[in-house]
DNA sequence: CATCTATAATTGATTCTACTCATATAATAC
DNA sequence: GTATTATATGAGTAGAATCAATTATAGATG
């Protein structure tokens, strides 16, 4: 199948845009979108995976921990998705949330190895 | 649901590409789209209503007819999908037929009212 | 090396989507 | 009115996507 089908159907679906405009702002592991999105683990990998073989990510391991990021190669291909990243997702409403709790994160100066016992988000809720 | 995520799920789908791509190019109604497309009435029907439930298609009624178009408002709100239409379809393997056969209708000056008993793209055959 | 813990991938069940066939509706022509 | 044509919709099926539970894997510890 033509790989722009792949991409746009990869793109069609919510938690996985979601996924993206977190990896839009930084490399993340599994857990910690689990972590901020509060979504369970096999449903994040799935979307992962997804995303990957559509070529929209990447990944790499570092010891226990797979780290995902936007494959600059298919941005730079495909330019349009650069601008959904930039102009439809950053300020869409069913990414606030998610974006608060990366940055209650990325203030905490916490690890993911932190994350699982802490109650960093409790203020949200 | 955000109507972001309902344009990017009604983008999600090849059939539905090619569509935009025919619209990109002209007006057309179903049963033109459904010769051009090789594909059958309902199936056509069905991705056209999916199109205009997210907003990037319109229509208008004349006579037995009815036309379908780009929603320029729609284009005009989310300049990424003109980038798509450009792009990512005009060139692209799955529409390469498609744009023949728009091509060959375009030239014949034959309306939609004709198409159905000629054979029109035999010669593609 | 065996065991324990935490992370991530796989599997199975369910839900959603797309396609096809048959039928319904709407507009026009006779 | 009836016949014809264009488009839409309902029902059934097949396939794909999603979600929750289970299994596998990597690293740490004794």
């Amino acid at each position: 199948m033509a790989d722009i089908i792949n991409i746009m159907k990869a793109l069609g679906q919510e938690n996985r845009l979601r996924i993206l405009n977190l990896l839009n702002q930084q490399k993340l592991c599994v857990c910690e979108l689990q972590n901020i999105m509060d979504e369970n683990q096999s449903n994040i990998s799935r979307h992962l995976n997804v995303l990957k073989q559509s070529g929209l990510i990447s990944s790499e391991k570092d010891s226990l921990w797979i780290y995902y990021y936007l494959n600059r190669k298919t941005l730079e291909k495909h330019p349009f998705i650069s601008t959904i990243l930039t102009y439809e997702l950053r300020g869409a409403d069913f990414c606030q949330e998610d974006n608060e709790r990366l940055n209650i994160y990325q203030e905490s100066e916490l690890n993911c190895d932190d994350l699982k016992g802490s109650n960093l988000f409790e203020a949200l809720k």
